[in-house]
RNA sequence: GGAUGGAUGCCCGAGUGGCUAAAGGGAGCGGACUGUAAAUCCGCCGCGUUAACGCUACGUAGGUUCGAAUCCUACUCCAUCCA
């Protein structure tokens, strides 16, 4: 594969901003790119309501193909959540019930409008399918005398995923022993259902996506074209999993994780992540990235806020992008227009200082006995103005429109609505 | 089935009867510096209180003791070895 020079504009750009660790037929993926429209698919776990910037590779890898003319199939795993993928784990993971489940995959679909195009009427609309529709359904001896006949054990026990769990001697439950045969009967089931030819996804999920590969060459008559293309799962340059925070996951789902946040957390970026970020998570052309990664000290603070203005549109829309950028100014600028920062309305005219600064929807401290330190070490201002009382109550008379902005640390900022 | 070792705070890891809310490191948080970066320095880092006070905590459940993470008993899980 280091000899081989994509042709095909898909794979050029797939490997040009960094989105290639492994496929299994270098040549053959990019002669399918180059000869028309391929059907291509990646799965999502639908463990939660909406997914987090950890996703965002591979939607990214789906909005990048589909430009190009391909098609995505967005699959959710609500059947194989049902199981347990046990890659890269020690132990179990939960199951969850079937009304989370499909409450979830609703919420996911949400995730992708502004990434894909489902309903054009283009050919390469994307295509959203739950693995639940025919994983449910399945009979168990069918399975096994169609599926089940292709897999050896032997081979089984082999894979990474699996001998780490054997040779720790960790329980390792038939349940999950059969997840990948799962997943390679998704891209069975693709293959026929969608004209499905490939499957992308992280480095992680190599065994299981060249699983699928095999049996579709068993089961399928004549010569078939499955391929599978997995790009490097990366932590960023500090050792974080990309899409968690120091408050957890950096949802896309707005109402779990706001706009506003969203854009901080792109622009608080490590310096060494920005150019990755913009190749992986915006649409800024490479050579433009060549260009704006020139800039080298605090330069690189407006390359961070290009980075973020263009990752929060794809999640959140322009308008939301550009409050944000606004809110940011303003708040970390200095500014007193806070109009863009998000308000948290409490309800009631009064508050105590610490209270304020503990309750759920602001959460700038763990406690109040963390509160009460930080607060004498002036880590919270008040229209600016370093606050250490910590027997302050705040009333809503006090302020104009009850409103004040709240700064707690160096990053949260609040407008806080005072009034009943 | 048998033998031995182990289970400590977000993670790693000291600690073998009181001075231990528990060394040290990492992570995290706050402050200074700065570019809302990195590095560095200072501080915090179980919860609640005005407090040197209270509560909760060292796998689980009991017990011994004025007093236990530290001793005893049972149980659970893990590691290594034997069958």
């Amino acid at each position: 594969m280091s000899e081989f020079t994509p042709q095909s504009p898909a794979l050029q750009a797939l490997a040009e901003r960094g989105f290639i660790d492994a496929m299994t037929d270098a040549k053959a993926i990019d002669d399918a790119f180059a000869a028309g429209m391929v059907t291509f698919y990646v799965g999502y776990d639908p463990t939660a309501s909406s997914l987090h910037a950890g996703s965002l590779t591979c939607i990214m890898v789906q909005r990048l193909l589909q430009r190009l003319g391909h098609k995505p199939v967005v699959l959710l795993g609500g059947g194989t959540a049902r199981v347990g993928d046990p890659t890269g784990r020690t132990e179990s993971r939960k199951m969850l019930d079937d009304a989370t489940l499909s409450a979830n995959v609703a919420g996911i679909r949400r995730n992708f409008d502004g990434y894909l195009h489902f309903d054009s009427g283009k050919a390469n609309d994307a295509v959203l399918v739950d693995n639940a529709d025919w994983l449910c359904g399945l009979h168990y001896l069918e399975f096994l005398r169609e599926i089940g006949s292709h897999f050896t054990v032997n081979r089984m026990i082999a894979a990474k995923t699996y001998r780490d769990r054997l040779d720790n001697e960790q329980p390792l439950s038939f349940l999950e022993f059969n997840y990948q045969l799962l997943q390679a009967y998704d891209f069975l089931h693709l293959y026929r259902d969608q004209g499905c030819t490939m499957q992308l996804g992280g480095s992680d999920q190599w065994g299981n996506m060249v699983a699928g590969t095999e049996l579709i060459r068993r089961v399928i008559e004549g010569p078939s074209s499955a391929q599978a293309l997995t790009w490097p799962l990366l932590l960023t340059s500090d050792g974080r999993k990309m899409g968690k925070s120091a408050d957890g996951a950096v949802w896309l789902d707005p109402a779990q994780c706001s706009p506003f946040d969203y854009y901080q957390y792109w622009l608080s970026c490590h310096d060494d992540d920005v150019r990755n970020h913009l190749l992986k998570y915006t649409d800024v052309s490479v050579e433009e990235i060549g260009e704006l990664c020139k800039a080298q000290g605090s330069a690189l603070r407006e390359v961070k806020v290009r980075l973020a203005r263009e990752a929060t549109t794809l999640a959140h829309g322009a308008e939301a992008a550009d409050a944000a950028v606004r809110a940011s100014k303003q708040a970390f600028g200095g500014g007193d227009d806070w109009s863009a920062v998000p308000a948290v309305e409490l309800g009631i005219s009064s508050i105590g200082l610490l209270e304020l600064v503990v309750d759920p929807r602001i959460a700038a401290f763990k406690s109040k006995r963390e509160a009460r330190a930080r607060i004498e070490a002036g880590a919270v201002k008040l229209d600016g103005e370093p606050v250490k009382d910590l027997g302050l109550v705040l009333e809503a008379s006090a302020f104009e429109n009850g409103t004040v902005r709240l700064q707690a640390g160096k990053k949260k900022r609040f407008r806080v609505v005072l009034g009943s």
